[in-house]
DNA sequence: CACGATTATATGTCTAGACATATAAGTCAA
DNA sequence: TTGACTTATATGTCTAGACATATAATCGTG
């Protein structure tokens, strides 16, 4: 067989493309300790030769190796795998609605309060805004098989997100509404663990001083603060799961 | 001033490339909503006219917004800015030494209990694995400042990682020497709230019935289960915080 | 030996083409 | 109207070059 008629032909009898096929190979040498960390990659041009292909090709496959964090690339030295730095994990954190539907239960949502004000000290202090500007503060529950599932207690602020007066928060949470209407977001989520305290207790139907995941989200759109919402989930019942991946 | 000396010129004055320019703009375009969910980013030869480049050019800038979920990119009918889907937080857990020494705290490691052991049904059934080999089974404490920070409660399994029978877990956190010498992983973690329990209370230093926050970390390493570690970790001082992003 | 200048080289970006391929849209017959 | 066929088109991948640029290595010099 010659050269010619071994090299590429996209479409022939390898499904993946040929730059996917390269990344799939290093990323497997990677993965399986083959080439372990501090490892040096074969150059570009080594890897031309290899698979018969351009540089452009072996280039896209190296660079997005690069970007997955897997390797590193320095000029004039080559590309070097890279030893892991932490576990990180993804935390997917649909919208309520979603995430009690995708358990296979019945979605339920009770409007406990919701008021329209001009920003207190403490709303300021908790959006992180310095101007008083008008708010919305509400507080919600989330119910999966009519079980209390999450105490909602969210701020959102109308100088950011001014549509939000018009929203009916009674018939749709307010976290869909936001997802749906707010185009992009930067979130930063703390994670902590609390023991119920009187209020929480009676809306989550568990006994005072048991256990409560709390999760605070404060969303911003380019630089300005959209929300503040504390979620108290019951610890011992619900979990919070985190999939994949090393990096 | 020309078409061709306005055009590229890559290290001229313009100090980023051209390709991350457009991804730049077409980026911004999309977080501020000026382009909308399901908006139709201009056409690729379109954007070569606009920007005075190769088609590989801007097709590189949209092949990383493709990556990174901003736009979805369809034959034949163009590419589409996406609707967010979910907030989704990446939870970056480094191994601890590293967490507190990030802190600025000192870092304290005690070792409490380790043992290596036939596994147990309840060690199988932890590890998920069905065959009984060999396990290590360890207890140890994490310290800033010399303040307990979290206790840790962990199972290696031996056929998977058999070079961790040689290792010294008195002086180096299993976390620590896993991170290091098992080249790469898959993960899963589980967070849920609890109240401290008489041991765990010993150990943090806390009362009981005090609210810990407890993260499950299972690890694979290509479909062998490598290690299950259980933390917990002082629920009112901890906070496990994610930062970041919209998609 | 230490240190500054020079050189070689691997990656970073870009071009102007090419063909492959999925599919929206149009065409035509039943 | 509907379903089957054809066509046009935007993206997907690839090539064989080019110049830019950061930097590891080398070379000279004090």
């Amino acid at each position: 067989m010659s050269l010619a008629s071994e090299r590429a032909k996209p479409g022939a009898s390898s499904k993946p493309t040929l730059y996917k096929r390269i990344r799939l190979d290093i990323e497997t040498r990677i993965l399986t300790g083959e080439w372990p960390p501090g490892h040096r990659i074969p150059f570009e041009h080594q890897l031309m030769a290899r698979y018969r292909c351009s540089r452009m090709t072996v280039n896209k496959a190296l660079s997005e190796l690069a970007q997955a964090d897997l390797i590193e690339r320095r000029r004039r030295a080559g590309s070097f795998v890279r030893r892991p730095q932490h576990l990180s994990a993804v935390l997917k954190i649909a919208d309520m609605r979603a995430e009690i539907t995708a358990l296979g239960r019945s979605y339920g949502y009770q409007l406990i309060d919701c008021r329209r004000r001009t920003a207190t000290a403490a709303d300021r202090a908790r959006l992180g805004v310095s101007t008083a500007g008008k708010v919305i503060a509400i507080a919600c529950r989330h119910s999966a098989d009519n079980v209390p599932f999450a105490v909602e207690d969210r701020l959102i602020d109308l100088s950011t997100v001014p549509e939000a007066a018009t929203a009916d928060f009674a018939r749709e949470p307010p976290g869909s509404w936001l997802l749906h209407h707010v185009p992009w977001t930067e979130a930063e989520h703390t994670i902590s663990a609390v023991v119920a305290d009187d209020r929480t207790a009676k809306a989550l139907g568990i006994a005072v001083g048991a256990p409560c995941l709390v999760i605070d989200r404060y969303t911003w759109r380019s630089a300005r603060t959209v929300t503040a919402v504390r979620l108290h989930y019951p610890g011992e019942t619900h979990r919070l799961v985190a999939r994949f991946k090393g990096g």
